[in-house]
RNA sequence: GUCCGUCUAGUUAG
């Protein structure tokens, strides 16, 4: 399903009734997952059904799937509704959930929205973390907030430790609205921290420097990525 | 006790 082989995912499924092996929760979210991401909303619901029928109940993980897939397809207020669903169902929303819901208002450019799910995600005393940083940084850059992005790695770098995904979210912030000058200074704290620079980080500052038609700084990081090409995926 | 399976964050012109 993860491939993109939904089709080849159904049929196993089958397949595996055929032969009487019983699906658990685990099976039926990878199913359903994979409908989501291709949605279609329509087959995951018939999913559900069955799922329903057999006497097994969703689990977050499914919840989280179909929230995140509604907030991905822009439709916040559908993963609201799937929400309401969840504390009917007495479950506890966790911190995926909220950083499902978190991104589906930075996509819209809704950081206000976005902040209010983290205040309710600390007044459930949900621990907001890297993925829940991360995803505020992106929405702040994209609306060229990058001075409020910063802010939040000034924060991740008090509580806990900033990874590459963190760094390559602000760099390409900066890389959007041309200040190289403060891209760079990310990259050389990010190294300066021992990590090891990765393709996507190269990506994003050839394209940054490229988009700002400065192709003699492209070729240097470009010679700069060979070199350190055996250590890239 | 420890690992492992399903859910959330990063780049890519036309």
């Amino acid at each position: 399903c993860k491939q993109g082989l939904v089709d080849d995912g159904i049929q196993l499924f089958s397949r595996m009734k055929e032969k009487r092996v019983l699906p658990t929760v685990v099976t039926y979210n990878s199913l359903i997952h994979g409908l989501c991401v291709s949605s279609s909303w329509g087959e995951a619901g018939g999913y559900i059904k069955e799922m329903l029928s057999s006497g097994i109940s969703p689990d977050m993980p499914i919840y989280n799937a179909l929230i995140d897939a509604s907030c991905k397809e822009g439709r916040v207020e559908r993963a609201l509704e799937i929400l309401g669903l969840v504390v009917r169902e007495k479950r506890e929303p966790n911190v995926i959930t909220y950083n499902a819901l978190i991104n589906g208002y930075c996509l819209l450019g809704k950081m206000e929205g976005a902040i209010k799910v983290v205040n309710t995600m600390v007044s459930q005393k949900k621990t907001p973390d890297l993925f829940t940083y991360t995803t505020l940084m992106r929405g702040f850059c994209k609306k060229g907030m990058l001075v409020k992005a910063r802010e939040i790695l000034a924060l991740v770098i008090r509580k806990e430790k900033p990874n590459m995904v963190t760094y390559t979210t602000l760099i390409h912030g900066y890389c959007l609205f041309g200040k190289m000058e403060e891209a760079v200074k990310i990259f050389n704290v990010m190294v300066s921290m021992n990590l090891k620079p990765d393709l996507v980080i190269y990506n994003t500052l050839m394209d940054g420097f490229h988009k700002l038609t400065n192709p003699n700084e492209a070729k240097q990081l470009f010679s700069e990525l060979r070199v350190h090409s055996q250590n890239l995926d």
